[in-house]
DNA sequence: TAGAACTCTAAGCATGCTCTCAGGAACATC
DNA sequence: GATGTTCCTGAGAGCATGCTTAGAGTTCTA
């Protein structure tokens, strides 16, 4: 973890808060705290933080509406959410609507510690993913090839994130499906054939580096080296 | 999630395993269990799981050991771990170890369920089998000996890729016949001679050491040493 | 509400992979 | 060396796989 990476505590229980603040500052995080729903809104979206902490008990709007509301705004923005003890609804609900971890209160320091190194070990990257000369903002969800920006519609952006977020690998008919599609098992279908050839009419122009290959009976692969 | 993802259950609380088991079956996955520390280090280490739900408290070797000396082999399938409620110190610990997600006990399926999909969603790194000079990616389906690289179609791929993950044994006809093709008993076929052929033709190279072996009578090998 | 854009299905077609078959080579046993 | 068994190999038929294209159905937009 890099020092001074900022960290967003969202709780209303001030007794919590003014324990965890400077615990996380002591070790090196940059923090700000918010204390209700539209207050921790306000604060993802100016103090641009890397990582939040969001209670779900909050006033005027929840943990999850807070979470949703990012979500829908693009804010991709790793999240541990904190919940009661027993409220395993509301914590499927969170991991499903976009939310990385939980920790179920009460909770020890120590507890949070780990699980906040732990996310930042694993989302600490950048939003724009590079395979060879193509560039996929996951923000912007803007593409481009060399200097060439690219047009693509949902589908197409979705199926070309998924991939250039496994480059090289060999990605079957039914992952990608099952990925970006949300069909369940033994459907027959040719979409993930026509979508593919979509891509491959705007990534890989006339004269460049064929970076969609076909891996015949196996599936498909993003080539990046 | 690929279906047929191996996971290893590890839990002695037979209500709790006899619940989970048939569950995951239900989903796709395809689960061995195991009810004490032993059996469960034997079965991560034959099973060859892309996932371990493992249990804390397990008789003869704990969790914590069992997961101590998997990552001490090298073995890094991730692991969640499942702990009594308020045994912070474990969870921590565990974490610390190298496991890679928990669920408190007592948990709901549809919980469990979500965090083995989560992990496995940010888990699937490159597999590769080495067997004297010969590399196969299981990622990218790339073989290569020495520095030269082999295509393989469909077929050859799925038989070499069979034979590295079981090298220096014979392999009789009929388990290939069984593993790779996906035929019952009692066949009559030389599919297995022919497609030996093939990737001899392509892997042992002429002036190369054979690594593709005949064992008249039995079956066939890959050496590795 | 019409038109545009998007998503997906379906059918036709080319390719080359998969597998069978048959003859010949290699090996074991006497 | 003769004989029977096991394995190898080349050729070719059939068919699965993947690419294209057209268009129907749906959703978005002006």
């Amino acid at each position: 973890m890099r020092p001074g990476t900022r960290v967003l505590l969202v709780e209303d229980d001030r007794l919590i808060a003014e324990f965890v603040e400077p615990e996380l500052e002591r070790l090196g995080f940059r923090v700000r705290c918010a204390y209700d729903g539209p207050s921790g809104l306000e604060a993802a979206r100016n103090f641009e933080p890397e990582l939040i902490v969001l209670d779900i008990m909050l006033p005027k709007i929840d943990g999850v509406g807070v979470l949703k509301e990012l979500r829908s705004e693009g804010v991709r923005t790793p999240v541990i959410m904190l919940t009661a003890r027993d409220a395993t609804i509301d914590k499927v609900h969170s991991l499903d609507l976009g939310a990385d971890d939980y920790v179920t209160k009460p909770f020890e320091m120590d507890e949070l510690l780990a699980r906040i190194r732990a996310l930042l070990r694993r989302t600490e990257g950048d939003e724009v993913l590079r395979v060879a000369d193509l560039e996929v903002n996951t923000s912007t969800h803007e593409v481009r090839r060399k200097e060439r920006k690219i047009d693509l519609t949902a589908r197409e952006y979705a199926l070309l994130e998924f991939m250039a977020r496994h480059p090289n690998r060999v990605l079957s008919r039914e992952l990608l499906l099952s990925q970006v599609w949300d069909r369940g098992f033994g459907v027959t279908t040719n979409v993930v054939e026509v979508y593919i050839a979509y891509l491959r009419k705007k990534v890989d122009g006339p004269g460049e580096q064929r970076l969609i290959q076909t891996l015949r009976g196996s599936g498909y692969a993003l080539k990046g080296a």
